[in-house]
DNA sequence: CATTTACTGAACTAAATGGTAGACTATCAG
DNA sequence: CTGATAGTCTACCATTTAGTTCAGTAAATG
């Protein structure tokens, strides 16, 4: 599967774009992670699995617990396919500023 | 859902992102979606309407024939979404600078 | 009018997703 | 050692996704 695939769909998620959102405070344990999202830890853990795999967190295991932190590379390269698109809504904004000054 | 979710997971398909390139180039029927992509028209009709219902594609009938084309405000959406998580990346890159000019 | 073309809709399949529960391992604290 | 804590693994479930086929409608064309 293409990077841009496993990058888009794992932020398709509201559980876990608030995970990365959490994890841009710092690093957190999976534990820390299940308790504000009202979440089996079984569930959070599959959900930052997913997040691992798509390399939006890196995971590092100190004794029992397995910390978890953001990872924004993949962001980036999302961001900048994005952005190869960004010319067209700002042509349409272009558009429609034209069409302003055009229709007073 | 969120409409972030829908876009994001809209995205997350190399065949819904070819089609969304391909629209890039201008207005286009379904059928002429459906021929280069080796793939059963109702099967574009399909990723078509995962599209439509992300808000990044617009389609119009005229005649018998259905007309898609871009729609980039969702896009944008998403990219601002992205680009809160910018400063992070380039943090990193800073403190990759850091580390590289005290590491020679 | 007859045929082709563009598309729709329904029904089906196989696989992935998002979630649960339960049993188990490993580690830390007293 | 004992018990609590952190996490894993397996199995199960319901829903969604990505695709197919086939039958049907609607419009353009000879």
């Amino acid at each position: 599967m293409n990077s841009l695939d496993t990058v888009f769909s794992a932020l398709g998620n509201g559980a876990r774009r608030d995970i990365l959102a959490r994890l841009s405070h710092g690093e957190a344990a999976l534990s820390d992670l299940a308790t504000p999202f009202q979440m089996t830890q079984t569930a959070v853990t599959k959900h930052v699995r997913v997040l691992e795999n798509a390399g939006l967190v890196e995971m590092e295991k100190r004794g029992r617990t397995r910390y978890c932190r953001l990872s924004t590379a993949p962001m980036k390269e999302a961001a900048d396919w994005l952005q190869t698109y960004k010319a067209f809504w700002e042509e349409r904004l272009d558009g429609l500023a034209k069409y302003v000054d055009e229709n007073p």
